[in-house]
DNA sequence: CTGACTGCAAAGGGTTTGCAGTGCT
DNA sequence: AGCACTGCAAACCCTTTGCAGTCAG
């Protein structure tokens, strides 16, 4: 399954855009990582994007691929699933609740909704796959963070 | 905040209850790391829970806390947040989806539902902090993994 | 032209593994 | 007593960083 040309195009649109007004470079490894991620359905990690890349334009290297993806990330032309978190993290309740998810520091705490126990989920979705459970992931800024000033460009971090 | 005194016991039951029935040791320190994360409501991640655990076991180490969540995982005792992916993947999709998680691979796709982008959030939430966007995740077996054996007691692979 | 950007290689940091000693059942 | 488990240290892998050459504006 692959991304609409429409959509695509849209893509590289806002790529174009977003590259010229930030006022940064636009190089052919910065062009073609992000026509990588933006043509593909599967959200692929770094290494996969840097071997795609590679395919077209042998010469990249890893870390070009690294330090593209934070900043397209800075520049809101992406996102990271499961808000950026870095180290795995574990949830000893298990019973059916919900998270709240800050995402400048990584707060995570979980909440209760019989109402949202019992959401409704297409059909369509069991065409990927048999369903387990389904919980909602609220994404904010948690009251300590938004005390603080917001750090200037750089990777949120998850202490 | 903490975990009622009720709610831990219940799991250290869980626990114990696991434990024999799988036929594996219950050592000091796999009781006092269980301990620590079912009576935390903060979803500690390896290192933060080494260091809470060490305060009252002073000896142990850290690959044994590593071990262990991995161990209390196998006997459904505690989950991760956000599927188990280890490394960051990324998304160029900005707008509204939900996702569908394989929890064996780790696939990733999206899908749409307007029913689910108006969804009630309790606004009990709020105290948390600011909410900027909310979406369903749901987890379940996608169609390719359904089709393989389960692999036995490991670590769940994201590739 | 000139500073931002890339590629390389080396460093850094989190996680895993082999092994000998320890302790649960 | 036997064997699973722990602690230690080294290995491993993913990610970041310093630097010199390159290229977009």
């Amino acid at each position: 399954m692959e991304i609409s040309f429409r959509e695509t195009n849209e893509r590289m649109a806002r790529f174009e855009k977003a590259i010229s007004e930030a006022g940064v470079k636009k190089t052919i490894q910065r062009l073609e990582i992000f026509r990588e991620i933006a043509s593909s359905v599967d959200h692929p990690d770094v290494e996969t994007v840097y071997e795609r890349v590679r395919e077209r334009l042998p010469t990249v290297s890893l870390d070009t691929v690294y330090r593209t993806m934070w900043m397209l990330l800075d520049l809101g032309l992406i996102s990271t699933l499961g808000a950026s978190r870095d180290r795995t993290r574990f949830d000893a309740n298990m019973e059916n609740h919900h998270h709240f998810v800050c995402s400048r520091c990584g707060l995570t705490r979980d909440f209760y909704s019989e109402e949202l126990d019992g959401i409704k989920i297409p059909e369509s979705v069991k065409d990927f796959g048999s369903i387990n459970k389904a919980h909602l992931e609220v994404v904010g800024i948690c009251k300590q963070c938004a005390a603080k000033p917001k750090p200037i460009a750089q990777k949120e971090d998850t202490s």
